[in-house]
This record gives structure tokens, C-alpha cells and sequence, in this order.
DNA sequence: GCGACAG
DNA sequence: ATCTTGTCGC
């Protein structure tokens, strides 16, 4: 009888590991929608910001919350929040295991219930290609939804020689206006985002990367078009809503 | 070995 | 991710 047993943490990130490596062959890294090609991204209706928000001392609930955005006046046409049980903790580079299961289900949830109104490119809060394994959340979330992806990272991820260092912030410092950006490059050469001022008003910017099904400079001006504030909206108000369902249905504990 | 480390 | 108010500036 074959015995079954919780792998050490160890043993599971290889398991991780091997997955994100296996799933890494099925991202698609160009654009494959005609709205993708089209200078004003005509065509492009519905995007959709995906987030989930956790209260202060549980790190295994919280509220898994999707939202749809009209395009391009980003007004919320749908929105659903769901109080989720993790399983998995949060390790850096394994972000995916612990959050896209959920995601997928209100992208399910969706389908069955407004099926009309999908969205047609998922900004979602984290990496894609920038990543240890060239497989962050974004292309995990974009390889089993099947639906093109944009990770947009608020915080820089250190994979292959990319850091905080003098050079970085220098380049920053040259980034002018909302819509400037700089590749970031890998010591060996690879391209895998961009770092981008999102809107004139701040001097640190978001980190854009490939999901799926969408090539990079699309994503970056997609992106851009989608910011009112730092932070694009759709993911925006994924990160309000959820956080407001919380306040709503789980009050700060009282004395 | 030490520090860094998406959310 | 979360703990947290006011404050300075456009």
C-alpha cells in the first residue's frame, strides 16, 4: 500500500519547483489578442484586478476578491468577495500555491454566473515572468485560467543579480513622467519586465511583467493606461474591496 | 556564513 | 500581507 505523507517544507518546494518549471513551457510571451494590436487597444472591454487581503493575526483566512473594470473608463461592473482557508504559507518564489487556487475559483464562480461579463486580461498583484523560475503568480494564474495576465509588483523581486542598488536607482531617478520605464535585465542578459513610473505623482515605481498571452511592451502601456494612482486600478480595487469586506464582516477584536 | 526575499 | 495619524503638498 502506497503510504502518503506531509512532505517536509523542503521536499515540497522542490515539488514547487519542478511544477513551476514544467508549467513554464505553456506561457505564452507575445500578444495573442487583436485588441493587443491596436494603438488605442480598441476591442478591449473588461479587465479584471484579482487581490487577497488577510486580517492582522491570521495568516490562513482571508477574503479572495475579484473585480471587473470597464475599459477604459475603469468603472467596477462586478465584484466578488470570498472568505477563503489557506493552506499553504507564504514562501517567497511559491506565492502561486498559495493563492491561485482561490483565485481561480471566483474566476469559475464568474463563468457560472456572469459569464458575460469575463474579463479580457487579468492584472494581477505580483510577478510573472519576473521571477526565480520565470513563473510568478501571473503566468500561473495565466497558464490554468487560460486568460491573458499582467503582474504588476510593488516591490522588486532580487532574481538573478536584479537588486536595489546604486544603478537601479539611478534609473529610476530618470524616469520623468508617467509611461517611462527601463528594462530590467538579468546578469545574463534576459529581459524580464520593466520597471514603470505608473503616473506622473510618484517617484517609486510599480514592476511590470509578463503573465501570459500578452508581450511585454503591450503590458507595460496596458498597464500604464490603467492607472489613475500608483497602482493600477483593477488591482486597486480588488485591494479596497476586499479590505472594506473585512472591516465589514470581521470588526477589530474590542477589549 | 550573512543578508535579500512578490504577497 | 498587517500593525497605524497626522501631515505636508498639489
Amino acid at each position: 500500500m502506497t503510504q502518503m505523507s506531509a512532505p517536509l517544507a523542503e521536499d515540497q518546494m522542490k515539488e514547487w519547483s519542478s511544477e513551476q518549471s514544467r508549467l513554464r513551457g505553456l506561457v505564452i510571451q507575445h500578444d495573442t489578442e487583436p485588441w493587443q494590436q491596436d494603438p488605442h487597444f480598441s476591442g478591449l472591454k473588461r479587465v479584471a484586478g484579482v487581490d487577497l487581503s488577510f486580517i492582522k493575526g491570521d495568516d490562513a483566512s482571508a477574503c479572495a476578491q475579484l473585480v471587473v473594470l470597464s475599459y477604459p473608463q475603469l468603472e467596477v461592473l462586478y465584484e466578488d468577495s470570498q472568505m477563503v482557508a489557506l493552506t499553504a504559507p507564504y514562501i517567497t518564489g511559491f506565492l502561486a500555491f498559495r493563492e491561485t487556487p482561490f483565485l481561480l475559483e471566483a474566476l469559475k464562480r464568474l463563468q457560472e454566473n456572469k459569464p458575460g461579463l469575463m474579463p479580457q486580461v487579468v492584472f494581477v498583484d505580483g510577478n510573472g515572468l519576473l521571477h526565480y523560475r520565470e513563473f510568478g503568480i501571473a503566468c500561473h494564474l495565466g497558464v490554468l485560467s487560460g486568460l491573458p495576465c499582467v503582474g504588476v509588483a510593488k516591490n522588486l523581486l532580487n532574481v538573478e543579480g536584479l537588486a536595489k542598488n546604486e544603478e537601479h536607482r539611478s534609473k529610476i531617478a530618470a524616469l520623468q513622467k508617467g509611461g517611462d520605464s527601463f528594462p530590467l535585465t538579468t546578469s545574463s542578459g534576459k529581459v524580464l519586465g520593466k520597471a514603470l513610473r505608473s503616473w506622473d505623482k510618484s517617484s517609486k515605481p510599480v514592476y511590470v511583467s509578463i503573465g501570459h498571452k500578452i508581450s511585454l511592451d503591450t503590458a507595460v502601456k496596458l498597464t500604464h493606461s490603467c492607472c489613475r494612482y500608483r497602482v493600477p486600478e483593477p488591482i486597486r480595487q480588488a485591494d479596497i474591496r476586499s479590505r472594506e469586506y473585512l472591516r465589514s464582516h470581521f470588526p477589530p477584536a474590542d477589549t
